[in-house]
DNA sequence: ATTGCCTTTTTATAATACAAATGAATCGGG
DNA sequence: CCCGATTCATTTGTATTATAAAAAGGCAAT
């Protein structure tokens, strides 16, 4: 490793202390630092990377942030237990995601988008204000008039995300910008989802319609079935628990 | 304030980088600096609280560790649109609840459960293995016998937290603790939440039964029951948006 | 007017010194 | 021999200084 990474924060126009951060966090979530071992010291990682003292520092205070480790004198820098760690943050995430089992992950992340955009929908049909409609209904019309797939993914991001924000819940906006981020780490995703933008389309637009029209069950209905329509196109079973289920007692 | 800062980082044993990146970062979502302003520089901010360079910086790494801010050489560092405000974030959610409409907020994060806890009961029904059961089951246990009232909320949090874990989806969890973390901000809660346990006793005991019998609708259900009563108790509608949509079209 | 080169400001990195915290070893008293 | 206080050593925390790199803004030449 070591001096390969000064080109590699140079080629990517990154920071030192970044790329390090990115990259002992990396190791963390991929076992290498395991919760509660101890971390090498500071002089070790200088040693280790070809740098200073100050940008090693400043990369684990990075990582303290993110809740990965905390650091007491003497002590060193410990890894935190799981629990603690910010998985709800998009680099965790994404350190995280490289390290997971992909196809489980990509399961419950789409579980999370049944559980919370539906509920998203029908809020935002009770909620919405006109400006928000406006920005759904200009996702809409981008999908309707994308000229490319790449467009109408843009658009359709868009269009999830202006519902989330319409159902007047700030914590779920963010939660929107990290399913999304998620999502976007899976080119996979994106490849197959709109094989059959011909089916989503009109599914689109029914969600927009409820929401246009105030109709929160409508809207929650429509919004189940597009995600159901999209679960058959990723080749995720509607209930995926349910082999882990099969074993059960009555 | 200047001074006062290390004064109070020694009385509350945080280090002064830590400290700093508090101070800093509850000011910034106090709006003292918006979004797209520039921060004062390094060496001004050494003077402002009568730190060294190297405490100032860390403290700024943190910040941006968390997408408060992002810092280039030459500019300074610049505030970050909200939208890559890390929200989920425990220290985040603090600063903005000091600042926000905190009656608001409460009912934005009672929504989030009411969103997330009946699917999550059902998840659980389906998928819990037989060590997540017990320890759904500890908790209740710790409920029925718990001698105060602080026994019994911690127990309850337990409770809760128990069956995210036990659906079976990695994103849960950290949701969960999140919504504890915010909660316990509120004392408000706590305070009024458990005047009836002979009320909410029951139920829980219905979402554990649920759960074992690996029914999920049943779970759903008993765990909307106990939201629902929760909220009454709150003094929140069930349906807070119902005011906002009242001027509704159709 | 546009292009490319300076200048200058600010952060980024480095190097060094000392302070503070704390686990471990050591010493002293019982 | 055991126990407690003390000293010691190690590691992070903070401060200071120096130098490098980035980039906006001005300057000049074409």
């Amino acid at each position: 490793m070591m001096r390969k990474l000064k080109k590699a924060a140079k080629a990517r126009g990154e920071r030192l202390h970044h790329s390090l951060a990115q990259d002992i966090g990396a190791r963390i979530l991929k076992g290498e630092f395991a919760p509660g071992a101890l971390l090498p010291n500071e002089a070790e990682w200088c040693d280790a990377y070809g740098v200073s003292r100050t940008a090693v520092r400043e990369a684990i205070k990075m990582l303290a942030a993110k809740g990965l480790i905390v650091s007491r004198p003497k002590i060193g820098s410990r890894v935190q237990p799981r629990d603690s760690w910010n998985l709800l943050d998009r680099d965790v995430l994404a350190w995280y995601w490289a390290t997971s089992d992909q196809h489980r992950f990509l399961a419950n992340v789409q579980e999370m988008r049944e559980i919370l955009e539906p509920e998203a929908a029908a809020l935002a049909a009770l909620n919405h204000t006109a400006p928000q409609l406006a920005e759904i209904d200009a996702a809409y019309r981008g999908m309707v008039e994308a000229p490319t797939i790449a467009d109408w993914n843009v658009s359709d991001v868009k269009f999830h995300l202006a519902i989330l924000g319409a159902a007047g819940n700030e914590l779920l906006v963010p939660l929107g910008f990290l399913i999304e981020s998620a999502l976007s780490n899976m080119f996979a995703f994106t490849a197959t989802h709109n094989t059959d933008m011909r089916k989503a389309l009109p599914l689109h637009e029914a969600i927009l319609n409820a929401i246009r029209r105030r109709n929160p069950q409508a809207a929650r209905r429509a919004s189940r079935i597009l995600l159901a329509d999209t679960n058959s196109v990723i080749g995720r079973s509607r209930k995926p628990a349910a082999r882990r289920a099969a074993g059960r007692k009555r």
